[in-house]
DNA sequence: CAACGTAATTTTGAATTCATAATTATGTCA
DNA sequence: TGACATAATTATGAATTCAAAATTACGTTG
């Protein structure tokens, strides 16, 4: 039947491509701990690949912040200190809001109602107190945005930066107060998107990533205190 | 005498990374062309190290958008298109515009003094007619603003979209009118910074990022229809 | 037995090697 | 001569190898 008329892909992506798209995932996942070191010899292994693409696909995360390099001492996972998260979220704000103002310009109305579903996904999550499909959903409305945006230096930049945070935002167990906020900043930026109202839309994301900056903050002080005195 | 009490540098930083130190300016400087082939052997006989290190800092040169990686095909100097410029300058200029707001916080006297000092300097420079200085100064500037905002992810993460555009802002010869509303911005940059005014610092820096995207748009679809017809 | 110094082991960084894909050169035939 | 097919060459991607650095293990001495 199917004798290739279609190669299933032209060309497959370079080893270190694949191994950064497989890596990746092992920072989110919180298999590879902030503070401990990146284990190559494992990694070769479990990825069946020598040590040159393994190390190729650590410098690109190297500078994308997700490994810290050290001279003859090997590849560390970043930890997420409290300066980081500082660092990290306005900038992510800053770019998230240029994407809701772009997206206000070019979104169809088809999109919008993606989105829309999307966001009804959401609240049936929130609903249903299930913060795993809450977290999954959550990123599919900012990258559905940030499509809209029609920009992709912004859509790469922010990914990269939303990764390095969301190590941190994994881990960091919303409180009850705060996923009420959250899905109160969410039902506006909703609204702002579904009127097109750039300006507005730019402001609530911005004020959305600030609330989510503090609450990891608030989360990660919280451990330090705890995890001290031991 | 000095029986090195101070070993010059405790660890000299790895190869790749030295590479893409030195790689940088040959973008910049238009060495390396854009649209062109990099010349991977080449490269590693000027810096006399082998394919390794080399193919390493390619790597984190494409993640940062200078070279494009084709499979099998090796690497190619990223090429500056229209599409391209649209899309990295609006980037820039949300990354600016907040580096303008923080720098406001944070900056302290003798700072905005030294600012003050290379503006003073960049606008000799615009005096004397002499380009590249000014096109130095008014990279410094920047990077002085940067600096204040006390935020070393946003520093990275301009500096790198910063680096793509400059090869296109140095071959773009500013007309007279350009620089002449180049440096009324300045103006303008600098006396909001003096006045701590973050606002309208931002603004300013996002506008002025904006018609310097406007001005090498223009230049670049001036050199299309000036070679396509050959 | 604790602190130090030395040797063995492991890990790292970078050069080299090797298989494969792409490009160029050469030859053939209409 | 020009279009195509095939062979030679070169470039690329990734595994392997090797030297140097760091870590660990061990033994010595006070």
């Amino acid at each position: 039947m199917d004798d290739a008329p279609t190669p299933p892909k032209i060309s497959r992506k370079s080893l270190h491509a694949e191994l950064v798209d497989r890596l990746q995932p092992l920072f989110i996942g919180g298999e590879l701990v902030p503070g401990t070191k990146v284990p190559e010899k494992a990694l070769c292994a479990r990825f069946g690949v020598s040590r040159t693409p393994l190390r190729e696909a650590l410098k690109v995360l190297a500078s994308d912040g997700l490994v810290r390099l050290e001279p003859n001492r090997g590849a560390w996972v970043t930890p997420v200190t409290v300066g980081e998260v500082e660092e990290v979220f306005p900038v992510l704000g800053a770019l998230e809001a240029l994407s809701g103002e772009l997206a206000c310009q070019s979104i169809t109305d088809e999109e919008i109602e993606a989105v829309a579903a999307l966001h009804e996904q959401m609240m049936q999550s929130y609903a249903d107190r299930d913060l795993d499909a809450y977290f999954a959903v959550n990123q599919q409305i900012h990258s559905a945005i940030l499509m809209a945006a029609r920009n992709n230096t912004l859509t790469t930049s922010c990914q990269a930066l939303s990764l390095r945070m969301q190590r941190a935002r994994y881990l960091a167990n919303m409180t009850e107060g705060r996923w009420f906020a959250a899905v109160q900043e969410h039902e506006m930026i909703m609204k702002h998107l579904a009127a097109r109202d750039g300006k507005a839309l730019a402001q609530t994301l911005r004020d959305h990533m600030m609330a989510k900056r503090n609450s990891v903050i608030q989360w990660l002080e919280s451990q330090d205190t705890d995890a001290e005195p031991a």
